[in-house]
DNA sequence: GACATCTCAGACAGAATGTCTGACACTGCC
DNA sequence: GGCAGTGTCAGACATTCTGTCTGAGATGTC
């Protein structure tokens, strides 16, 4: 029952460019990252996917001479598991504390406080 | 303009003791945390509590020989502060995406849906 | 004065993170 | 076939964070 490791923020970025371009070489990836590509920060990002990899946040296509990456997170996943890990750590494991303490303290304008009500209403 | 670090598990640990028990020793909360009190528990609990104090976490009260320790923050502070990293890190420092991702896909009794209802439409 | 208890400074190992180097494999072109 | 360009892979490396522990010295009690 490990408690599985964070997504650090040079690894969000390689998500970031994942989620913008699907089916990335790590080339590309790394010239979306850093301005002077180069052998260096080619291997910073192989290690970075390395890892995302061994988190269960990118998948890599092996199938050409250099390999195809793609995100098997969205933005959304890595956001409830980042809630999860808040709510495990503060609110024994429960969501609920977290919604209703957001809830408290966060202005809405009139359209997101609608649409609050309506995503209230409508679970069941 | 660094990003504060982040409550270790330990450190909630302490702070757990603290918000039970204001004004404790570090005798006091080693005996809490750890089943068996020895010098060098101690000198992990003191250790801690200079790093929860380095983080604003904790204040020091030096006038008696032992030296005093109570929480400077709530524990709904502390879920303040988690919920604001994530919302830095995958909302752009913007609360309502997590409010309205919460409110999207966690259960709630119809008890907690009135109470946030209401939450809601207090909220001016 | 003897002894327990405290603080404080710092050492220490293990892990995570970002960076970089070197060895070797594949591709395509001459 | 040979070679330059490009890939992968394994691993070294410094830095930081974390939890733990030791030793020196100050303060309190009897």
């Amino acid at each position: 029952m490990d408690k599985p490791r964070d997504v650090t923020d040079s690894e969000l970025a390689v998500l970031d460019v994942l989620w913008n371009q699907p089916q990335a070489t790590i080339r590309e990836i790394t010239e979306a990252i850093y301005e002077d590509y180069s052998p260096s920060s080619h291997a910073t990002v192989q290690k970075l996917l390395e890892r995302l990899e061994a988190k269960d946040c990118v998948a890599r296509d092996r199938s050409g001479f250099a390999h195809r990456f793609r995100a098997t997170i969205e933005r959304s996943d890595l956001l409830d598991r980042q809630l999860e890990a808040v709510a495990d750590k503060l609110c024994e494991g429960s969501l609920t504390p977290l919604l209703l303490h957001l809830a408290s303290r966060t202005k809405l304008s009139d359209e997101e406080r609608k649409l609050l009500r309506k995503l209230i209403n409508d679970r069941t």
